[in-house]
Order: C-alpha cells, then sequence, then structure tokens
RNA sequence: GCCGGAGUGGCGGAACAGGCAGACGCACAGGACUUAAAAUCCUGCGAUCCAACAAAGAUCGUACCGGUUCGAUUCCGGUCUCCGGCACCA
C-alpha cells in the first residue's frame, strides 16, 4: 500500500472542517489553554516562516488538547498596511480586494497544512467589525488622556511628498526612494505610552517565561535613569535653562552648558546679535542630516559658542553655552551640562575647544594622575573641588547634592526614561481612521461611540504622494458637527498598524460581539494567552505596545489581565545557504511546492526535527526527504509490517519475554521523552528523534520475532501510542493510521498516553567502571545491586585487576546505577 | 563601546542535576535485492596510532588558555570568533 499523502490529506481536512473538530467554547468545567501565533500579515502567500511560526504552534495547541485542556486557537490578519496601498497604486486595484483576495489565498494555504485553527474566530484587522473597535478603544484613550495630538518633528520624504515612519527609514534615506529623510513640524496624534513606562519596565519582572533576551531588550528600550533635573539661569537673561543629568555628583565640575541646535530657546538668545548669523547656519545645517547621520557614534562632535552664559547655581560660576551636533532635542530636555573630567564625550568637546577640565571626583585609586587626564574619569570616586561636599564618597554625593538642590529649589531628583510617546498617526489610507472631527466652532469633537465605525472612503486618491489619502475624498471630509450641528471635518489620518495588532488577542475571545470589543465573561476565561510564539523582530514594537494597551485596558476595567502574554517564544529564522530567505536574494522555497512534492505533513516534520524552535533554521532539501523517508517508514510499518504479523494470527497474549519487557521500556521511555520535549522543553526536534527511535525499536522487534513469538498487546500498545504522538507533528498520516488500524474517533481527540514508571525499572543495567576517570570497562549488573556490590563486581574484572596491579588505590566513587570510578596512584 | 546569545564530526543537531561525548537525521562508503536503476534492507562512518586473519586496544578530541573536582561539553576566571539588539541617552 502505497502512501498517498495528497489524498490522505484532503481527506482528513476536508473531515476536519466539515466536523467542526477545532471549534471550541467556554467551559468551566476544564482547564483552559490559549494558545497564539502571531497574526500574519496577508502579503499574499505563506512563506517558510510562517510555516514553522504555525507549525510551532500547533503542536503544542494539538498536544495540550490531548491533555485534556480545553484548547482555544485562533487565527486572524493584519491587514492594513502599507504594502496593499502600493500593490494599489501599481495596479491600480482597490486595497479592499487585494487584500481580501490575499486572505482568501493565504488562508486554503493555512488549511493545506491542516492546522487546528478555530476559524470561526477569524478577524482582520481592516475589516470594519473590527476597526470599528480599534476606533472605540482609540475613543476611551481620548477620554482618559492617553490619546492626544502635538506638533512633532516627523521623517519626511521630499521626493515622495510623505512621512515616514522610523521603521520606515533606511540609513537616513526613504526605504522606497532612498531620498535623504528631512525633518518636518507636523500635528500628530500619540498615545502617552511614557505614563506607564514605570510599570512596563517594573512588570518584566513577571515575565519569567519570556526569553532572556526579550526581556532585556524592552528594558533597553524602555531606558530608565535615575539622576537630576537642575536649573541654569542664564546670565542676563529672564529664562533658565533645564537639564537632565545622572551625574549631580559632578556638578561643580560643568564648563559647558550644550544646547540641541533646535532648542527652542536658541532664537531669541542670539537675536541682534554678532552671534545670530552663524547660528543660524549652523541649524540651517544641522536640518539637513538625519538624526542617525548626526548622532551617529563616529561623526565628530562639532559645537557653536553662542556667545552666552548660564550661571552654575552651585558656585555661581558662569559657563559658556553651545550648540553642537550630539545634543538631541527629543531626549531629555535637549540640553546637557558638560562635565569634561568625567564624562568621555563633553571631554572631547572640552578638547576640541579648549573648555576647563576640572576634576571633581578623584579615584579611589591613586593610580590616575586626575589633573592631567587623557581621557574621562567616569568611576566613582571621591568627591573634590566641590565646596561642602568634598570628602564625599560621590555614590552618596548624589543624594546630598540632590537634597541640597531641593532644598535650594534649584532642582530636583528625577527619574527620565528614553521611551517616548507612541506616534500613531500616519498619512496613509489603508489604516483605521482616527474618529476626531474639527468643528469650527466647537473645536475638535471625539466622534460618538454610536457612530462608529468611521468607515473609510471608497473614492480617496491614492497616488503615494501628498498629505493623507482620505483629505481627497470630499464625502469622507465634510460632516456635520454632532455637538452644534454645523460644518465640521473629518481628522484625515489613519491609526499605525501597530494600534490594531496591540488587542486582537483579546478580541479573539469574543471575535463576534456586536456590542463590545470583547466581553469581560470570554476574556477572563481565556485570558491571558498561555503561550504566544512569533519573530524575534517583534521584541520591541509589538510586544511592548500590546502590553502598554492591555495595561490601559486593565485600569479601565476592560481586560481582566494586567499583562496579555504568559509564556513566549521566539523562533528562530529558516535561512538557505546562511542567509534568511529572501524574495530579494532570491533562496526561497515556496511551501506549497513541499506540499506538493512531499505533502504537509513532511513539510511540519521537517521544519520541526531540523532544529531547536528558538535557533535558525537551515532550509535542507536532503533533510526533507529524511523525513519524507520517516513518514513513509511509519507507513510501511503499519500498514505493511504489523498488518501482516496481526493478519496472519501470530503471537500471543502471554508471553512476557526479555523482548517484550524491552519494546515496552522503549515505548515508555519514548513517551516521557516526548511528553517532557514538547510541554516543558519546547524542543520539538528530540521529540521527533525520539519518535524515530521506538519506530526503529518495533521495526527491530518484529524483526527479532520473525518466527511469530511476539505478544499482541506489547506490539500493539507500541503501534497505537506511537500513532497518538506523531499526531501533533504530522496530523494527517496519524489519522489515517488511526483509522487504517481500526479505532474510532479521531486521533487528535484521543488522551496522550502516560508513561508507567515501572516500565522504566530494568532489571540488569550496564554500568561504567572508569580507573582515574577514564573509561576502562562496562558491565552488566542488577539494577538494584549495592554500592558494595558494585565496587565489588568492578574490582573483580580480569581487565581492571590487570590495570591496577602493582598500583595502589587511593579511593573508589560509586554513583548507584551509573559507575564506579576507582582513583590509583 | 554597551547588552544579550552561541561556538560540539563532512552537515543539522543530542547529551534534561558534574558521570559512557556525538542520540536521531542528512551526506558518504561497502554490501543485499534487481537484467538494470529507483525504492527498500543490512553494515560502517571524530582524528591519530597500534594491529593487521580478525577481534580488540591506546592516545587525543566539545573555539582557545588556565582553575576547581576522583571525574568538566556541563561549574569558575580569562581570551578569541560569530550572530542579534542598542548605540554621542546627558
Amino acid at each position: 500500500m502505497k502512501y498517498e499523502f495528497t489524498k490522505i490529506e484532503t481527506k482528513w481536512q476536508k473531515r476536519w472542517e466539515a466536523e467542526g473538530d477545532f471549534r471550541k467554547v467556554e467551559d468551566p468545567s476544564k482547564e483552559k489553554y490559549y494558545m497564539l501565533e502571531m497574526f500574519p500579515y496577508p502579503s499574499g502567500n505563506l512563506h517558510m516562516g510562517h510555516v514553522r511560526n504555525y507549525s510551532i504552534g500547533d503542536v503544542i495547541a494539538r498536544f495540550k488538547t490531548m491533555e485534556g485542556y480545553n484548547v482555544i486557537h485562533p487565527m486572524g490578519w493584519d491587514s492594513f498596511g502599507l504594502p496593499a496601498e502600493n500593490a494599489a497604486i501599481e495596479r491600480d486595484i482597490h486595497p479592499d480586494e487585494w487584500t481580501r483576495s490575499n486572505i482568501d489565498t493565504m488562508r486554503e494555504q493555512l488549511k493545506g497544512l491542516g492546522f487546528s485553527y478555530d476559524w470561526n474566530r477569524e478577524v482582520a484587522t481592516s475589516s470594519p467589525d473590527y476597526y470599528k473597535w480599534t476606533q472605540w478603544l482609540f475613543l476611551q484613550f481620548f477620554k482618559k488622556g492617553m490619546a492626544y495630538k502635538k506638533k512633532s518633528s516627523v521623517n519626511w520624504c521630499p521626493s515622495c511628498e510623505t512621512v515616514l515612519a522610523n521603521e520606515q527609514v533606511v540609513n537616513g534615506g526613504c526605504e522606497r526612494c532612498s531620498t535623504e529623510v528631512d525633518k518636518k513640524e507636523l500635528e500628530q496624534w500619540f498615545f502617552r505610552i511614557t505614563e506607564y513606562a514605570q510599570r512596563l519596565l517594573d512588570d518584566i519582572e513577571r515575565l519569567e517565561d519570556w526569553p532572556e533576551k526579550v526581556r532585556v531588550m524592552q528594558q533597553n528600550w524602555i531606558g530608565r535613569s535615575e539622576g537630576a533635573m537642575v536649573s541654569f539661569q542664564i546670565h542676563e537673561h529672564d529664562e533658565k535653562i533645564e537639564v537632565f543629568t545622572t551625574r549631580p555628583d559632578t556638578i561643580y565640575g560643568v564648563s559647558s552648558m550644550v544646547l540641541a541646535p533646535e532648542h527652542p530657546l536658541v532664537p531669541e538668545l542670539v537675536e541682534g546679535t554678532e552671534y545670530e548669523e552663524p547660528v543660524n547656519q549652523f541649524r540651517k545645517r544641522m536640518e539637513h542630516l538625519s538624526e542617525i547621520t548626526r548622532t551617529s557614534t563616529e561623526a565628530e562632535k562639532e559645537g557653536l559658542f553662542i556667545g552666552r552664559y548660564v550661571i552654575n547655581p552651585m558656585d555661581g560660576n558662569k559657563i559658556p553655552m553651545f550648540i553642537a551636533n550630539y545634543v538631541l532635542m527629543d531626549y531629555g530636555t535637549g540640553a546637557v551640562m558638560g562635565v569634561p573630567a568625567h564624562d568621555q564625550r563633553d571631554f572631547e568637546f572640552a578638547t576640541k575647544y579648549d573648555l576647563p577640565i576640572i576634576p571633581v571626583i578623584k579615584p579611589r585609586d591613586e593610580g590616575i594622575d586626575i589633573e592631567n587626564l587623557n581621557q574621562a574619569f567616569e568611576a566613582e570616586g571621591v568627591m573634590i573641588n566641590s565646596g561642602p561636599f568634598n570628602g564625599l564618597d560621590s555614590n552618596q554625593g548624589i543624594s546630598k547634592v540632590i537634597e541640597y538642590m531641593e532644598d535650594k529649589s534649584i532642582g530636583e531628583g528625577k527619574i527620565n526614561f528614553r521611551l517616548r510617546d507612541w506616534l500613531i498617526s500616519r498619512q496613509r489610507y489603508w489604516g483605521a481612521p482616527i474618529p476626531i472631527l474639527y468643528c469650527d466652532k466647537c473645536g475638535m469633537v471625539p466622534v460618538p461611540e454610536e457612530d462608529l465605525p468611521v468607515l473609510l472612503p471608497t473614492d480617496a486618491k491614492l497616488s503615494g504622494k501628498g498629505n493623507s489619502p482620505l483629505s481627497t475624498s470630499d464625502s469622507f471630509v465634510h460632516t456635520t458637527c454632532p455637538r452644534c450641528g454645523g460644518d465640521a471635518r473629518r481628522e484625515v489620518d489613519t491609526m499605525d498598524t501597530f494600534v490594531c495588532s496591540s488587542f486582537y488577542f483579546l478580541r479573539f475571545a469574543d471575535p463576534q460581539n456586536h456590542n463590545q470589543p470583547f466581553g469581560l465573561d470570554k476574556t477572563k476565561y481565556w485570558m491571558p494567552v498561555d503561550q504566544y510564539v512569533g519573530g524575534v523582530e517583534h521584541a520591541i514594537l509589538h510586544l511592548l505596545y500590546a502590553r502598554f494597551f492591555t495595561k490601559v485596558l486593565f485600569d479601565m476595567g476592560l481586560s481582566p489581565v494586567e499583562e496579555p502574554f504568559s509564556r513566549l517564544l521566539t523562533q528562530g529564522m529558516v535561512l538557505k545557504d546562511g542567509v534568511k530567505m529572501s524574495k530579494s536574494k532570491g533562496n526561497t522555497v515556496s511551501p506549497e511546492e513541499i506540499i506538493v512534492k512531499y505533502g504537509a505533513d513532511t513539510a511540519r516534520l521537517f521544519i520541526l526535527f531540523g532544529a531547536p524552535p528558538e535557533r535558525d533554521l537551515e532550509w535542507s532539501d536532503q533533510g526533507v526527504e529524511g523525513s519524507f523517508r520517516f513518514l513513509n517508514r511509519v507507513w510501511r510499518l503499519v500498514t505493511g509490517s504489523y498488518r501482516e504479523a496481526v493478519d496472519n494470527g501470530l503471537g500471543n497474549e502471554s508471553s512476557v519475554t526479555d523482548r517484550d519487557k524491552k519494546l515496552r521500556f522503549v515505548l515508555h521511555n519514548t513517551i516521557k521523552r516526548v511528553t517532557t520535549d514538547i510541554g516543558e522543553r519546547f524542543n520539538f526536534n528530540t521529540a521527533i528523534s525520539a519518535i524515530m527511535e521506538l519506530v526503529n525499536a518495533i521495526y527491530d522487534y518484529l524483526e527479532k520475532n520473525k518466527d511469530g513469538n511476539f505478544n499482541k498487546d506489547a506490539l500493539t500498545n507500541a503501534i497505537t501510542d506511537m500513532i497518538i504522538m506523531l499526531t501533533p507533528f504530522s496530523p494527517h498520516i496519524a489519522s489515517e493510521l488511526w483509522e487504517f488500524i481500526g479505532k474510532e474517533g479521531s486521533v487528535h481527540d484521543e488522551v496522550w498516553p502516560k508513561w508507567d514508571p515501572k516500565a522504566l525499572i530494568k532489571d540488569e543495567i550496564e554500568i561504567v567502571v572508569q580507573i582515574n576517570g577514564r573509561l576502562r570497562e562496562r558491565l552488566i549488573i542488577s539494577a538494584d545491586a549495592t554500592r558494595e556490590k558494585m565496587q565489588e563486581t568492578a574490582l573483580e574484572q580480569d581487565k581492571i585487576k590487570e590495570l591496577i596491579a602493582g598500583k595502589s588505590i587511593v579511593k573508589v566513587i560509586v554513583v548507584p546505577k551509573k559507575l564506579v570510578n576507582i582513583v590509583v596512584r
């Protein structure tokens, strides 16, 4: 009988779909398990990265189901975004049409891989049923002051005449045309994520089952630093300059005050002075450089004295003011106090512009000549040249100086974050419209909830150029004000797609709710996600935004949990010839091709067997052949050898030979290994190799019992449990074989087998005899042999006797059931 | 520069709590079956040496150097390389 994978796979996929095998509802009598993989962008074609991601998820979902959990395993589409808009421009097809047809294709591809999704829960972020809730949530954020509008400098491509997201700026240029990106001041919508910075940081502690790598990346991204905010009075001017510093203990060493070139106070400070012209030129030059080129570590520090001074609030010293390339307007206050003796960057700047380098921290060890530094001394030490603080340890100095500043109202302790508020407006068509109106009388007015969704107009012009495409649709822009009934204009920006993907996991719990984004009765049962699987490229943005959203919703009473994802697994990339598969490199392997040639079961098996999930996986055509060979071997075992043996009426019910025991041992050992490999270690590669070993052992058993003298039960148990364990990996062939051996029902509803510890007890075991730690002999010994017996037996061996002859035994180490090590001299 | 991860046969990888290094698979070689090929099955497969009729055996070997230990891929200290992230963050 031939293994006709195409026929088998189609048969079972149809049956699963017709019978709704993977549809689940809340069941309080059962423990739930929420298995989620990051939903894809519907680009039109599944790639190997998807196959890997979803195969991993499917193994866990199916395994947990068989372990008795009520498993929710949903799938949907992150379907707003730029590619649809670009495709629309290139091919003159509406983004919605393009997106829908891609979804249809990819849904079929996913079904063709036999993943156990509950398709009743499918959502697409671009459908009005979904983005209605994206808009509704925006309104809740707006009401709470968590969404606000402000003028901000954004990346502007002068060639495409459009705003670019930070991610769309590649090496300082536009990702589409490589034109150097400008900065432009525009009114933009933001979410106040910085308000949650501390909680997002603190709760990383609770994410014990997240990869360390991701936790650290999030910590760095949030970038908390402790220090002080200090005011410096500008000499002969009313204004003060605020500065954030992590080293208030070095404040007596300040010899410059350096502002970002775009600092708003600069123009008036130089107005009408001889410095006005050069400063303006400097500012203009900096404006044209991208942040990346301006602030790269290689770029030389470049500054300009602006003819003004500030007063050091501690000792009244006059300090010259500069503007310089390396000071960023959007970190801290856009101004830095320069302490060249104790900050390498300030040191370089001071050396270049001949500023005094005043040491105020003395090293604890005397080896460093603090008066003649050739680089900054950044370590801790003892305060000197610091007035009343002299002699203090710099560490204590930090808090003492802050205390003093707070006392004199010249500064205060402050915690600063690198995290910035989340810019969510996009001047794009294919996104959720921001539900805000502008009325001449009433000003900014939120769209009433009952008017949602604010639908995307169908007559907007998509050119890829100019401002928001929505502004080209008159029917969209012009509306009436819900407050005064007068004329109003709609907001024409749409939301960042990351907004849509920040709550989809909650919507999956209650995807068809028409009254609410998700009901607490449902989310209380299903949330949090027990296992989330996806690519590490989302380590910061998506995962941080989703955490932020969940926290805000929790505070509003809309989410039952504060953290959305209990466990996270970041799968590695799929490589070919050592580099990531990509269209541009031309090294892709299409999943469809593999399915046609070998079947979905083989594709799934190979992709899980090739490497542990977190590591990169090198694609190997020969490896795929190997997995295909294995499934054929399983097929022949069940439909051939096993079937023949049973059909011939061979075997018996009573014998318990050593071979029977050995088979039973291998079976139960395999159950143990596969169960822990899937359930605890997520090492699917070793789980599969364990099943391979079991298959080898069954073949071996049949071969050695050719005479027909085998134990039917032992053999049948091994076959059935092997099929059950293969199910999460290669469900179609497992289903077919299950039916073949005459079992009722679906194998994926079977209870996962349990190992019997008794079957793992051996009468005799092999132990190792070492001399001075080197392996010298192996011997078979009764499993319950005492230490004394082990030692005695080891010393009786001829070979051992020979090797230790003439030497004296210093000691003998005995590890029960493992080894005897004889230490001789 | 800082942070994180990883270095094991020809290759992907295994060794789960310090105790047989290389499971499982791929590739390769030899053999069986076949008119032949494919498929399948069997055997071998880290390096060097000693043997050579064969069986067996010895030494080295988990990036490198050192340490702890009866015993280290595993623990500790240092070095190198590769991958990923952040990067003038005040």
